[in-house]
RNA sequence: GCCGCCUUCGUCUAGUGGUUAGGACUUCAGAUUCUCAAUCUGGCAACGGGGGUUCAAUUCCCCUAGGCGGUACCA
């Protein structure tokens, strides 16, 4: 049994001390999930808030479900995500150090804290089955357990496939403190006797992450709250090897609409996924942090250095939260809003340099001012602003006619191209071009929307988008007059 | 099934033994505008249920329901 209050006076000690390790533990299974981000980024948070470090370990214990380049998307998208690892230069991975696992397991065999299970899948598979039938808990019976050693030596002198596995006290209740929870309790019976080394020399993850814990002196173990009931099992193999426990933050879940664990099915999950459709890092961020953590306050903008001295871990949340797309897009656009016109359109054309080529050329500065209030993410160019970089069909509907009659509307388009014919290019700007249009409302006798309303829908071919002035900005003379002009010859045939 | 965790507007959340239960997103309406966006103003919208304790419970306790997670030689 762990002595709580002893426990309780380190914790206070490390949430203020200097000596804070916090690790990032992902297995190279795919690229950098969204909730391994906001995992990351706590860490990275408490770490650098104590002058602390924050390592990254790679838990690649699992040779079957290694994906190639995994690692390396998750380096490069913390690396963007401006949550740079201390031990960069010196990743840890847990493959190459199986043989370290394995002397451990050995030492608490010896001790009479685990043991060789020479069982069978087979067998494992039928028990599971026989007991899922009689609706018993599934687990290990411990046939094993007992093994006496002539049998055991036979087994080796055979070779015969084993793992090791941790021999779980009976009858003991395990406690341990975390500090989004408070006390967590839970009885030893429910426990099954864990594998430590799986048949391939392998350690599991219960293994490896205590030790590894352990000898890099992590004081904050922040993951996702999936880990809380296996925790009791690392309390125990902490107990075994006689080490002292780090303290434990385990996270609310991320969620889907639905309130299942975040999934690929109704989510994209990837951090890469986000940064490709060209949220900022900082806006991704800022969304994230929210997302299960909050300052106390209504103030919810925050960069990463304010974020560092902000963070709290006794201010994380319980509760799952979903990871609603609404949010996130409302920080993306105020993201792009508090930038410069100038920032915005290095930036816009950064993103579109790496991530869509073929429009780069056509994005002016006149585009990316369009673009700047009305987007959230880059790839939102492309899509809400189709009519810069594509040819229009404003055949297709006749919703010239929205606002004005068809004489009327043909009247208004008609003297606009004769007066904007005669502005020369370097007069074509914003002040003088709404000037024009003002005139020619004048001049002709009409509403705004009479004029207006035309020649932004010829221009851009959709009921919803930027002024008209903006648009012949965009467009430049020569497009413009020539959609206008489109336009008329479409009217007069119908 | 068993074990564990969680529960305030649709969403992220603040909050207190006595509050008009606050903010943000979404949404709706108005102002502005040719439309959109942006901006400003305003509105709708929540304490899962049942018992206690108490003068008083959203807040404390118990039960229950629901949700989620775990139950692998996956992490």
């Amino acid at each position: 049994m762990i002595d709580l209050s002893k426990f309780i006076s380190r914790l206070k000690r490390i949430g203020q001390g200097s000596g804070v390790v916090t690790r990032f533990a992902p297995s190279p299974t795919g690229m950098l999930h969204i909730g391994g981000l906001r995992t990351a980024l706590y860490s990275y948070l408490l770490a650098k808030q104590n002058n602390g470090k924050f390592i990254l370990r790679i838990e690649d214990t699992d040779q079957s479900r290694f994906v190639a380049g995994a690692t390396e998307d998750i380096i490069n998208s913390l690396a963007e995500l401006g949550l740079q690892p201390d031990n960069l230069n010196n990743l840890y991975y847990q493959s190459k150090n199986i043989e370290k696992y394995q002397n451990y397991a050995e030492k608490l065999i010896k001790q009479d804290k685990a043991y060789y299970c020479f069982c069978s899948a087979d067998r494992l598979a039928k028990l599971r089955e026989e007991q899922i039938a009689k609706k018993q808990a599934p687990g290990y019976d411990g046939h094993c357990r007992t093994l006496d050693q002539k049998t055991i030596d036979n087994y080796q002198k055979l070779n015969k496939p084993h793992v090791v596995r941790f021999k779980t006290p009976r009858q003991e209740e395990i406690k341990f403190i975390d500090i989004v929870r408070g006390e967590i309790s839970i009885k030893t019976d429910n426990i099954d006797d864990q594998v430590l080394i799986k048949s391939d020399g392998f350690p599991t993850y219960h293994l490896a992450v205590v030790i590894d814990d352990h000898q890099m002196k992590i004081t904050h173990i922040i993951r996702g709250e999936e880990w809380l009931p296996s925790t009791p099992k690392h309390v125990l193999l902490y107990q075994a090897f006689g080490w002292d426990l780090p303290n434990y933050v385990h996270l609310p879940l991320l969620l889907n609409k639905d309130r299942s664990k975040l999934s690929k099915r109704s989510n994209d999950v990837a951090a890469h996924d986000y940064l490709q459709k060209g949220y900022l890092p900082a806006a991704l961020i800022n969304f994230m942090v929210l997302l299960g953590w909050n300052p106390g306050d209504d103030r919810e903008l925050f960069t990463l250095d304010q974020l560092i001295s902000e963070f709290k871990l006794e201010r994380i949340n319980k509760s799952g939260a979903i990871f609603y797309l609404d949010k996130l897009n409302w920080f993306g656009q105020q993201y792009f809003q508090k930038m410069t016109a100038v920032e915005f359109y290095q930036a816009a054309r950064n993103w579109l340099s790496k991530f869509d080529e073929k429009i780069v050329h056509q994005f002016n500065k006149n585009v990316s001012a369009a673009c700047q209030t009305r987007i959230s993410h880059f790839s939102e160019i492309k899509t809400e602003f189709s009519h810069l970089f594509n040819d229009i069909d404003c055949q297709s509907k006749d919703l010239v006619f929205k606002k004005s009659t068809k004489e009327l509307t043909l009247q208004g388009l008609s003297e606009v191209v004769k007066d904007l014919q005669n502005i020369n290019e370097n007069s074509w700007n914003a002040d003088n071009l709404q000037l024009h249009l003002a005139s020619l409302v004048r001049k002709l006798n009409l509403g705004n929307g009479d004029v207006f309303w035309p020649v932004r829908y010829a221009l851009s071919g959709k009921e919803k988008s930027e002024t008209p002035v903006e648009l012949l900005m965009e467009l430049g003379k020569e497009k413009s007059l020539a959609r206008i002009n489109k336009a008329i010859t479409y009217l007069k045939k119908s």
